[in-house]
DNA sequence: GCCCCCTTACTGGCCGCTTAGCACAATAAT
DNA sequence: ATTATTGTGCTAAGCGGCCAGTAAGGGGGC
């Protein structure tokens, strides 16, 4: 991480930057990348202003590193449970709420990847990083998808490309409205939307008589 | 629009007002509120700096004018097609492809609610006028679902409110990947994607024989 | 004792907002 | 009809504050 030096990072300079991270990842998320400064978010951190820059050329390369750290924890919880070897619906939907769980269990994240997200559409270097990363989960999603639907892939209603990009859709959604909700009533419909729109697509998903339905 | 006086504006003023609204909705889409400063958007309107404090007391009240006219604009294509007298899934399908054809038409505007939605989680006055506007759009919303199935009610998957939720959600995650593509390609995906979740809304919002599903 | 980690102090620049004042239109006074 | 008066729309310039980034030096683990 600390770029200048060819060195290895010492344990506490990792774990430091590692606080830097997280507190930049959660400031960020508070209080969008330009409304949070640098110094705020090294007090958060509990160091000073400029050891991030010791450890971070630039403010844009902090939130870079940030959005690896976030994309990376979701990544892991991706993978551990779309990985193995069961197939069918029932598992397709397993692997779905897996992922659902783990937007939960991270939704203080929520607002910070609106904000990825927002940052994305603007400036190229956050941008090339965040296609980056959708390129791999996606090739994710539609690995698992494939895998679990192995031999009924004839009866999906939609090929494993596109029903990975709804699946996409529809979890941006929810993560809006994540990042949105505040109240515990607000929360629980938010989940309630989840479990409407997964009960959508088991009743869709796959088509029991016909081929795939139309394209464009 | 100008605040400390009690005259009302005249043409000129409401014109210009008109001219720095749009740009600002359109610089605090592109480059963010924080990012876009009020130079910029005095500069892209075509006007002096000052002028903006003028007719605006500060920049937030800037943004929120600007949001209130983008609210403003969809929710008039987003009535004229819902308030018919027409009843049955058909129709319902229609009203959403309309709302969507909407959404699509301002997708430039796409950013500046993705920014809009981000400064909600973190600004108080910006997401109680949000907060407003989402009060105003669920409800009409809703009344269409409820005026669209009103023969058939009974036999709608979900209640209404949690249909509208869902139909809520999903234009979000459209809106997020609509804000986030750029080329040709990346746009037909989007639009396949609408297509494809508006295919497994026909196929799932009516249940033939049984009644509404399980709740909770 | 060396080098990495970290802090304090500082700088240059940008940005929101204010202020002072000019141009022009509309109404009132002469 | 010409001249005051008033008020709105607008500009230019500058102030004050905040913030990303830098420089220089201190201390603590290997």
């Amino acid at each position: 991480m600390a770029f200048e030096s060819l060195a290895a990072p010492t344990r506490r300079g990792l774990r430091t930057t590692r606080r830097i991270v997280d507190a930049a990842a959660r400031l960020f998320g508070a209080e969008g990348f330009q409304g949070a400064s640098m110094d705020a978010v090294a007090r958060a951190a509990g160091v000073s202003k400029g050891l991030l820059h010791y450890h971070f050329r630039s403010k844009e390369q902090l939130l870079i590193e940030a959005q690896r750290d976030t994309f990376r924890k979701i990544h892991e919880r991706f993978e551990e449970r779309f990985e193995r070897g069961d197939r069918g619906l029932a598992t397709a939907l397993e692997g779905i709420d897996a992922l659902w769980e783990a937007i939960l269990d991270m939704r203080a994240w929520a607002p910070f990847l609106m904000q990825t997200l927002s940052l994305a559409a603007q400036d190229r270097p956050v941008r090339l990083h965040v296609d980056e990363f959708y390129r791999e989960s996606t090739v994710l999603l539609e690995r698992g998808v494939r895998n679990v639907f192995s031999e009924e892939v004839s009866q999906l209603a939609l090929p494993p490309e596109r029903l990975a990009m709804i699946i996409r859709t529809a979890l941006h959604g929810l993560v809006v409205e994540l990042s949105y909700a505040r109240t515990a009533l607000e929360l629980s419909r938010v989940e309630q939307a989840y479990r409407d729109l997964r009960a959508f697509f088991e009743r869709a998903v796959l088509v029991s008589n016909s081929p795939q339905t139309e394209s464009l």
